[in-house]
DNA sequence: CTGTTAGCGCTTTCAT
DNA sequence: ATGAAAGCGCTAACAG
């Protein structure tokens, strides 16, 4: 049923090398125009395509990237995603190099059971979230393929990041409180994963340092990444409510659990306390009042990290290794948590 | 660099056939439990996984499934896909059959050249959006692995479908126009790809009959699929203004074009005209005034659609040919563009 | 310019 | 229970 070069030669008295030469358009050793118009009028007829398969097994190759995605129902409603996606096809597709794309996804047993060490069969891996899985920063050392990491710096995890600029973000996050009129200010950080935390609190804090401020050291409180935890630690630091006008969540779940808190205190916002968040998840912009946040630019992000990738690939020498740490900044979308002091 | 079994079976002192069984778990020659365990735990300590391509080529399948889309930029962002991936994937993942998608794009070339014919390397296809490209009718019928089309139901083209019904959506646009006291109605049809458009116009007509109305010959346009068409087409139907009162519109792209037409004769909807679109686009729901129109259940469609495919192939017994038609049942969204007409 | 040959890494009869 | 050998379909030296 399915034609092989074989046949195909066997039908023109040529062998399977000249019909793989003709088709692969070999340039190294040219196949006659004669031999060639005969192979092509064939190929033709019977719509012969190659076998990928066998190609990429002789050539170990398969002209594959993977998009590595933590799995959860919905992912694909996520806007954060869809940007990765649209990013990433968007490349694919201008750049002609080829490629496909698979959409893989990453959970902690996978990676223990070594499924990415060789890619899954892809030829590099673009991949988003991982530290949402602990174990896999060590599992992912031993991955075989290329790799590029997007937005989830870890300074002790080497590989190629191209990701946004946490400090940045941060930064924006504390002039924007202070152009408008805030001086006295608190930080809600994420504990785990620290690095993502420890550069959005760094740019805040710069921030303030240049404008002689600080936060007091009681008004930073840790907590997990999410709503439930943030919401846990929100009963801590609103004990100490009247020593600031303003927090800094470090994403906007934490925030989502903040004003939880705060909606059962009767504590309104941004009245009582102004608030920032970071991401700039949909909620963000429905939430009533809405949140000011920090938007990243994953579209960009993820076009660049899909370009360093194929290109690589592309790039025979593959003796080097991917690496470097690409930042793209930041932008302050201004909504409605933050109020205007005047003083 | 790269593992293979014949490495590893060279550590043990075995033979590759036995590592082979042994990673594979083969139940038809087992392998004694002290060598297994030796296996395992030299495959363990390397984290060695079987080269898939390999296996691939052996076995000639790739445990992969293409979900084939028109390319063009933003497709992501467009909620239709949105929907079918979000389907594709959850069925995948829920199902457990351990399938890899890929998204293709398809263009008219890429049918022409046959790129698709062997499924571009994958074991079944789910295909979207394929009349777009009037060749693809012929070229489809080349295509050597199992496909499941969704949504765009050509009788002429035998296959599986998994579709909308488009005559039960024309039959609720038809009985909400009703409903809401319109008893003269005009029908903007796309000509291209007539199937869809015959449905959906025969179930607006069916309803119309069985309360003893009808539409005038004159009061049906033609037109293509798209704003632009639309747009023209508008003009003439306008000219029998005052014989209608609404307008069912085969597709909400066309319902753009006419009210883009309408803005221009000042003539407001749903005021002078109402009318009632189908797809539900995003701008259907952004417009002023909205537009109401009928929706799919394409989330269900896309996972009915891999569900289909994905056990088919993993059915061995693949010498039957998929097909079947199923129809999922489609909704009325009212919003504001029909009028409540008082008699 | 073209044919011969070997082999990519794996699975699977067929022996033993 | 295990090994030897063949082969999935293709490409790339190498030789002519």
């Amino acid at each position: 049923m399915k034609l092989t070069i074989y046949e195909i030669a066997e039908k023109i008295g040529v062998s399977a090398s000249t019909v793989s030469r003709a088709i692969n358009h070999s340039t190294r050793s040219k196949v006659s125009d004669k031999t060639l118009k005969k192979i092509d009028a064939v190929v033709q007829r019977y719509g012969f395509v190659p076998n990928q398969t066998a190609q990429n097994l002789r050539l170990s190759t398969s002209k594959t990237i993977g998009v590595l995605l933590p799995y959860h129902k919905g992912i694909f409603y996520h806007p954060y995603f869809r940007h990765i996606f649209s990013g990433t096809f968007d490349c694919l597709f201008e750049t002609n190099y080829k490629f496909k794309t698979v959409i893989l996804q990453h959970g902690e047993s996978r990676w223990e059971k070594h499924d990415f060490k060789n890619g899954e069969g892809v030829d590099g891996l673009i991949i988003s979230a991982w530290p949402s899985f602990f174990k896999s920063r060590n599992a992912f050392k031993t991955v075989n393929v290329p790799c590029v990491l997007i937005n989830d710096y870890d300074p002790e995890t080497p590989g190629c990041y191209v990701c946004h600029d946490d400090f940045q973000g941060g930064y924006l996050a504390a002039s924007h409180f202070y152009a408008r009129g805030h001086r006295r200010l608190a930080i809600m950080r994420g504990r785990s994963w620290g690095s993502i935390s420890n550069l959005r609190v760094a740019g805040f804090l710069a921030f303030l340092k240049e404008h002689n401020l600080t936060v007091d050291e009681h008004l930073i409180v840790n907590g997990e990444f999410n709503e439930q935890d943030a919401y846990r630690v929100s009963e801590n630091l609103l004990k100490s409510k009247d020593q600031f006008t303003g927090v800094f969540c470090c994403n906007d779940q934490m925030a989502l659990g903040l004003i939880q808190k705060l909606k059962e205190k009767k504590i309104s916002y941004p009245d009582d306390i102004s608030i920032i968040g970071f991401d700039d998840i949909t909620e963000a912009g429905a939430l009533k009042p809405s949140l000011t946040t920090i938007r990243s630019p994953i579209y960009d992000i993820a076009r660049e990290a899909t370009l360093i990738l194929i290109t690589h690939l592309a790039d025979n020498r593959k003796r080097k290794k991917l690496d470097g740490y690409k930042k793209f900044p930041v932008s302050l979308i201004e909504r409605a948590s933050v109020k205007k002091i005047i003083s």
